[in-house]
RNA sequence: GUCCCCUUCGUCUAGAGGCCUAGGACACCGCCCUUUCACGGCGGCGACACGGGUUCGAAUCCCGUAGGGGACGCCA
């Protein structure tokens, strides 16, 4: 099967996450079976849409890694497109001039709101002869949709799904002032731009019959259906501001890999029998409509930590130190040089592992590439007692002797200090940590003395003596 | 209100009539590993919304009820 999709933001804010999962779908379907995925920007509200939207939707949808097969579409740019495509619909006797005024409509909704029932355009136009129409009032375009029988959709995710055509009404097509509406754009884009497979959240879902009319006006085959649902917040209500509704920029900058948010959303609303890591290779192998769920799925942060801090794991060291030189420089205020970027290379192994953002990354990182003296937090500086100095000292001393500065070499030496004077190793090995990290948490204390280098280390050492020589730590 | 959709552990889900005393993952709780914290390993807690059918047999099919969501614009 050749497939041919697209995604089709309207640009009025940010990519969120919704949107996000609509464009992964969208990209590893036609990536599965072969064929171009499309962007269309539906810009046609001007009053709303924004080029810093449009860059920010283009900009998430990049750092997602999900790319586009041609260069996008703006809908507003074909206006004349659609307009004439109305008038064909005009011509062919599928659609008719409306002159009902703003006034008669708001009639039409205040009865239908008295008596209970939708709003529906009573269809007074709708045979009656233009010639009619009263002076000086522009009218607008309807479909003339059927009045009986039932608009039928046979979507890939809801299954078939139907409703009355009396529960619809002569939609407008095109608007008093000659600008197609919603509907219409939709339709004409898609038939124009050969979209065979419609995949887009199922809030529009209902809009789907409205469009199946219109193909059916113009004697369009229409493209397949499938109406994914929705990303719903915490609390079961749609995504608002409250909770997620975030923009994918929000997620990178919170520390979220992009492979970590792709796997994270392939997996919400959509399964592979019980596989949870999923590469993207692996979900475009996979990826078909008949695994995609129907009912909504919450969003929740703690399994996206859980797979991002899997493929922060997994990352190579150094995109890992360039991911996170920014963020340390921030806070430090200051560039890192050439030796601070080395040592983070090298103790990344050790601070990997202990990560579930980037931004934990950096911060847990950030003791590798602080100017001495360290700030020691509370537990550190309670560590540091007289006793704990003492020992220090002597550990210093043996750390000093050392020839070949390795991890087995610094274990090595701590441990036989620590047999020779009956101690336990967690008597020095926590006070070196507090000495060393200014916390009483960290990556494996030798591994992190390698990294830092005899010089630092020793120097450090001293540093803690002095700080707990000017204030004494409570014990 | 009307129409449409949905309903398995707290969350994401597997399940397409017997393989289900319902499986996995996250979270949570233990234990192990261990110099700390993670990682990893092992174990635990925990769900078929409810009520009727159909069937020898239902989480799976049908009908109701309840709950949730979405759509009802000359917005997209």
């Amino acid at each position: 099967m050749t497939a041919i999709t697209r995604f089709a933001p309207s640009p009025t804010g940010f990519l969120h996450i919704g949107g996000a999962r609509t464009a992964l779908f969208n990209w590893l379907f036609t990536r599965h079976h072969g064929g171009r995925v499309l962007l269309r920007i539906e810009d046609t509200d001007r009053e709303r849409s924004t080029r810093a939207a449009i860059d920010a939707i283009i900009d998430g949808l990049d750092w997602l890694g999900l790319d586009f097969d041609a260069e996008p579409v703006f809908q507003s740019q074909r206006a004349a497109r659609h307009a004439a495509v109305a008038q064909d619909l005009v011509a062919a006797g599928h659609a008719y001039p409306c002159y009902t005024t703003p006034a008669e409509l708001q009639e039409m909704r205040d009865r239908a709101k008295a008596e209970g029932r939708p709003m529906r355009y009573d269809g007074r136009w709708r045979d009656r002869d233009p010639a009619d129409a009263p002076a000086g009032v522009k009218p607008v375009i309807r479909l003339k949709a059927p009045q009986s029988g039932e608009t039928v959709i046979d979507d890939a995710v809801q299954g078939t799904v139907r409703v009355g055509n009396e529960q619809l009404d002569d939609m407008v097509l095109l608007r008093a002032d000659g600008t197609p509406t919603y509907m219409l754009s939709v339709v004409v884009d898609d038939h124009d731009m050969e979209i065979t497979h419609v995949i887009r959240g199922d809030d529009h879902l209902t809009n789907a019959f409205r469009q199946a009319q219109i193909y059916e006006g113009l004697g369009w085959t229409r493209p397949v259906f499938a109406h994914i649902p929705l990303i719903h917040g915490p609390d079961g209500a749609k995504l608002s501001k409250r909770h997620g509704a975030l923009g994918v920029d929000a997620y990178r900058d919170m520390g979220y890999l992009p492979e970590a948010m792709r796997n994270y959303l392939v997996r919400l609303g959509w399964a592979h029998g019980d596989n949870e890591i999923i590469s993207t290779e692996q979900a475009i192998a996979w990826f078909t409509l008949e695994g995609v769920g129907r009912s909504p799925a919450r969003f929740d942060f703690d399994k996206l930590n859980h797979l991002n801090a899997h493929y922060i794991r997994e990352a190579d060291d150094g995109r890992l130190v360039d991911a996170i030189k920014p963020r340390i420089e921030a806070m430090l205020g200051a560039p890192l040089d050439a030796a601070r970027l080395e040592r983070l290379a090298h103790g990344m192994a050790g601070l990997k592992s202990r990560a579930r953002t980037l931004v934990e990354l950096a911060e847990n990182a950030l003791f590798y590439v602080r100017d001495r003296p360290l700030p020691l937090d509370d537990k550190a500086a309670r560590l540091l007692d007289a006793d704990a100095i003492a020992r220090l000292r002597q550990l210093a001393a043996a750390f000093a002797a050392i020839g070949s500065w390795d991890v087995e070499a610094l274990e090595n030496a701590a441990r036989n200090l620590v047999e020779a004077q009956g101690w336990k190793l967690g008597q020095i090995a926590q006070p070196l940590r507090a000495a060393l990290t200014g916390a009483a948490v960290s990556p494996g204390i030798f591994d992190v003395a390698q990294v830092l280098g005899k010089e630092e280390v020793i120097a450090r050492i001293h540093d803690a003596e002095k700080t707990a020589a000017r204030s004494p730590a409570a014990t």
